[in-house]
RNA sequence: GCGGAUAUGGCGUAAUUGGUAGCCGCGCUAGACUUAGGAUCUAGUGGCGAAAGCCGUAACGGUUCGAGUCCGUUUAUCCGCACCA
């Protein structure tokens, strides 16, 4: 009798639910161990076999870890919030909460099918109010830290205050949005709300003006995947960069924390090195150049001196340079057109011509920028600044290859060693100097130059007192030198911007914000959750402000502690509450913290639960996550390590990042001049002018066309009729995006039905390695299925009785089962899931060949393959007449000393030549293997007489001769 | 442009990490059992060759007794970042 999967596998999935098989405690005398999945956001789609995909491996070494005796954690939830169900809401009226609640219990529905080991008791979602309760309460614990930068860690902004009543702003170093100077004499002047606009620049979650994509159209401000050559993807309306005031978390606070936190983890090299790209720390100086303006042009010239510790004697800007060595190349300057200079030293003569550049490049959308990087632009201010070594005079441009965002927005232009300097002075005719070359000797025209010298090696040239020094240690001369000077300093820029926090979003975590005297101010923890609003549109309010402004109640009652409609708003005792909502990775970023004490409501997680989970031992999910997610979760738990809530600087020790599984799509092939005609892939010639059409992958196998199916599949083809191959119409194929609308999509439920859940575990897992992408195809699936199948057949009769007997199996089984015992652990613990499907398979085909049906070897493999095939090895578990489930089974121990041969053929090659197989005992050494070949020699005479001069010896592996 | 990876039969892949390349599966070929086969079982399947054998891991070169694996150059594909001074 065949394996009847569809009664098996529903019967255990209940055993396993009823019995609570995976329910897990927070105490337990085992070791423990955490593996996490990055939980899906639950799309109304569902699910496609890519999403299975890492679920199914971190369940397989979830179930190994179990039968090695750990107590593992491995839970499952949902990322509930997000734009598609606010996006339906706003089309159909459906309330977002509906549709994702609906979408959740599909997702559950095809995950149950699977056979996963989740503790559902520990189910999160972020749209939970018993959930976000705790992504609000970290919101309120960043707006009162600030960041200290001496002590690398976030301290509470009440520490702050005190400081500054005492010393002022004096000595402070501070993760800030702008340096600021004041004393405790100004500090304890400032009113209230003087007081908390000082505060803002340093707390850790912010108010400030950030320029944004904003879409007039859609009234909302949109993420930069979100817009594509400056339209919103959804709508095709224009898109605008805004200046708008904005939540922000001060994530550049934690910059060189989340560069080092990289050294401590197990994350792939390439993951690593995109994050830190995406942080992008560079090295260099800040060097202060000084005007050459006369003093009366410059309107406040104060203002220039912002940052500097000690004024300097002339108006001076700062600018940022990984180059330091290169400053006696400079030949101009540049300045981002936002630069506040541009203003005050534009000469009279230049200053239409400026602005209407500054105009000009403001205007311009970031796409726009983006898609012109190669064309040239900028102009000239007519001021002047000093280079500081040289006391040379250089002309100030204004250009916007100099961004605002980064270091400064202003830098010293070294043409002949910056390729985008040299492009610029190329274009304007301006002076290029060479300052580096091969060797001292070893200079040219730059003028002459296809491209600039970028590379940073060399020597310096023409180049006063470090002229001779090698580069590295001529960026160290110049640092030395302007520090001396009193003109600069070595620093560290990051590429790394804050996190823009606000979204004009209904379907989000409110803020826990109210403002007071237009300041915000947090509600008291004791209030939270703040609860979302219901309201009657999701749409932005004509206002513009965000859906939250339709909410009838929505305002904050200080007095009564209590959240009251808005129409009472006095701003004396009822004030006004934020009406933006957080981003999507505000409740992502603490989630697996949350699995570890999910109930609580008295805190984020208790003391206990964290300090006997500690944090995640492995991760898996999609690379796609590499940098947002993996970057906000990292920050947000780097911030709940300071302030004594998690227990570890980074969350997640191991990370895999599975492989994106691409659709396989299918095509036929329909005459151009008939359009009911069909050609075969392989018939198809240049007689025949064919168009290629997608067809849905549900009515193909293995490339064939079912042609009735096709006929039915949609109207037009009805009477399709097919010119055919060998009978059959061959289908072409591709590897594209899975996706609707190009019938590609695989659902797994279908597999299941048609394979059961098993198959489809060890299928995806046979596939090939976890994290490589690959095409889904459904044509291998045939073999995974019959391997099942086989397997059941070694334990069960085809009269449904047991074959298994008790009596001791022979030596040969024995070994192999030993050698797959070895595999398979070994292969678990490197997570090459694919090659433990191969040792399964070919353990099966020897146990079969040699019609073993002892216990001694068929009951440990039961339990080897339980993780990847959980229902099977339940079912047959049973039937070898245990009472518990094969979850709780032992993992078996590998006996090696089965696995050595008495002997073994060693493989002799002589001189890379001749090639012979020479038998020796088991672990010989290197002068029996010199012993026996000397012996085989006899009578062969292929030494010739000569003594072998060296015999390399690799035990179990072969031997080579080497003679003089 | 910069950075990271990858490259092995018709296809997905494997190779005990420097030691007999191609395990396992798909597909294909032949056969058996069958009224039938898109079921099952058996055998074969890198290329050339009748065979012995020769060649073969993207290309070329190097290190080594020995290279798919290490080093160098080139090519192709994928991914990430992209005026970051």
């Amino acid at each position: 009798m065949d394996y009847n999967f569809r009664e098996i596998e529903p019967k255990w999935q209940r055993f396993w639910r009823e019995k609570g098989v995976y329910h897990v405690e927070n105490e337990d005398g085992r070791p423990h161990f955490y593996v996490l999945d990055m939980f899906p956001y639950p799309s109304g789609a569902g699910l496609h076999v890519g999403h299975p995909l890492g679920y199914i491996a971190s369940d397989i070494f979830a179930r190994y870890k179990r039968l090695n005796g750990f107590n593992v954690l491995h839970p499952m939830g949902y990322d509930a919030y997000g734009l598609p169900a606010e996006q339906y809401a706003i089309q159909t009226g459906q309330h977002p909460a509906i549709t994702t609640e609906k979408n959740i219990a599909r997702y559950r529905e095809q995950l149950d099918k699977i056979g996963f080991s989740f503790d559902w008791d520990r189910e999160v979602r972020t749209c939970d109010p018993q959930y976000y309760k705790w992504t609000q309460w970290t919101f309120i614990q960043l707006f009162n830290h600030y960041y200290d930068n001496q002590a690398q860690k976030a301290r509470p902004i009440s520490e702050l205050c005190e400081r500054f009543a005492k010393q002022g702003s004096e000595g402070l170093d501070a993760a800030c949005t702008e340096h600021l100077d004041f004393t405790a004499d100004e500090w304890n002047s400032w009113d209230e709300y003087g007081r908390q606009h000082v505060l803002m620049n340093y707390r850790l979650a912010y108010l400030a003006d950030i320029p944004v994509n904003w879409c007039p159209e859609l009234g909302t401000v949109l993420a930069n995947d979100e817009v594509v050559n400056g339209l919103s993807v959804r709508g095709g309306y224009p898109v605008e960069r805004k200046l708008m005031r904005q939540w922000s978390l001060r994530i550049t606070a934690y910059a060189q924390r989340l560069v080092d936190g990289l050294e401590k983890v197990e994350y792939s090299d390439s993951l690593k090195e995109i994050q830190r790209n995406w942080i992008g720390r560079s090295e260099g100086a800040a060097v202060w150049f000084p005007l050459d303006v006369p003093a009366t042009s410059v309107d406040k010239p104060t203002a220039l001196y912002m940052g500097q510790v000690d004024p300097l004697p002339v108006p001076s800007f700062e600018i940022f340079t990984t180059r330091p060595d290169t400053i006696f190349g400079v030949t101009f300057m540049v300045l981002c057109p936002e630069h506040e200079l541009i203003e005050q030293i534009t000469t009279p003569e230049q200053r239409n011509e400026v602005m209407a550049y500054v105009t000009w490049a403001k205007n311009r959308s970031e796409r726009e920028r983006q898609a012109e990087v190669k064309k040239v632009s900028g102009v000239f201010t007519g001021a002047y600044a000093v280079n500081p070594l040289t006391e040379e005079k250089i002309p100030i441009w204004v250009s916007d290859y100099v961004l605002a965002g980064y270091g400064t927005g202003a830098i010293m232009a070294v043409p002949a060693h910056d390729s985008r300097d040299f492009a610029f002075a190329k274009h304007f005719n301006l002076p290029i100097r060479q300052v580096v070359a091969p060797s001292i000797d070893e200079t040219s025209d730059p003028n002459t130059w296809e491209e600039s010298m970028d590379a940073k090696s060399g020597v310096s040239v023409n180049s006063g007192f470090i002229t001779g020094m090698k580069v590295k240690d001529a960026m160290k001369a110049v640092i030395d030198k302007v520090d001396e000077m009193g003109i600069g300093h070595k620093t560290i820029n990051y590429r790394l911007r804050d996190a823009i926090f606000s979204r004009q979003r209904y379907w989000g975590e409110p803020f826990p914000i109210y403002y007071k005297n237009d300041m915000p101010y947090t509600l008291p923890e004791e209030c939270l959750p703040l609860r979302l609003p219901e309201v009657k549109e999701f749409k932005p309010t004509s206002t513009g402000e965000p859906p939250l402004g339709h909410a009838t109640k929505w305002a904050w009652d200080e007095a009564n502690r209590t959240v009251v409609e808005n129409s009472k708003i006095d701003n004396k005792t009822v004030f006004p509450l934020e009406l933006s909502t957080m981003p999507g990775f505000a409740g992502s970023s603490g989630y697996y913290l949350r699995y570890m004490d999910p109930r609580n409501d008295e805190r984020y997680f208790s003391e206990k639960a964290v300090e006997y989970w500690q944090n995640v031992d492995l991760y898996v999910g999609g690379s796609e996550h590499g940098t947002g997610h993996m970057m906000y979760a990292r920050f947000w738990n780097k911030f709940l390590f300071d302030i004594g809530y998690a227990v570890k600087d980074e969350p997640f020790k191991k990370l895999i990042n599975q492989g994106m599984i691409q659709g396989r799509s299918n095509f036929v092939y329909r005459s151009k001049e008939d359009n009911n005609l069909f050609i075969s892939k392989n018939i198809k010639g240049r007689e025949h002018n064919t168009v290629p059409i997608h067809v849905d992958i549900n009515i193909v196998d293995n490339d064939i066309l079912d042609i009735e199916k096709f006929r039915q599949w949609r109207p037009e083809f009805a009477d399709a009729r097919f010119e055919l191959e060998d009978g059959k119409y061959v289908c072409g194929w591709e590897v594209e995006k899975m996706s609707k609308s190009m019938y590609n999509v695989q659902n797994p439920d279908d597999l299941v039905d048609r394979y059961g859940a098993d198959t489809l575990r060890l299928y995806e897992m046979f596939l090939g390695p976890v994290e490589q992408a690959k095409p889904w195809d459904t044509n291998g699936i045939e073999g995974v299925f019959r391997f099942i199948r086989k397997l059941w057949k070694l334990y069960v009769g085809d009269d449904d009785q047991l074959l298994v007997d008790d009596s001791e199996a022979d030596k040969k089984d024995l070994k192999t089962i030993n050698q797959a015992i070895k595999k398979v652990t070994d292969d678990i613990e490197r997570f090459s899931f694919n090659t433990s499907v191969s040792t399964f398979m070919i353990t099966v085909n020897e146990l079969t060949a040699s019609k073993c049906k002892s216990r001694t070897a068929l009951e440990p493999l039961t339990v080897l393959i339980a993780p990847f095939a959980p229902h099977i090895a339940e079912e047959l578990w049973h039937r070898l007449g245990h009472e518990g489930t094969v979850c709780a089974a032992e993992w078996p121990n590998c006996d090696e000393s089965l696995l050595v041969e008495d002997t073994f053929n060693y493989p002799v090659s002589f001189n890379g030549k001749m090639r012979f197989t020479i038998e020796l005992p088991a672990g010989a050494t290197q002068d029996e293997a010199l012993a026996a070949v000397k012996a085989h020699n006899v009578g062969q005479k292929w030494l010739d007489g000569k003594e072998p001069k060296k015999v390399i010896f690799v035990p179990k592996k072969i031997i080579n001769i080497v003679i003089g």
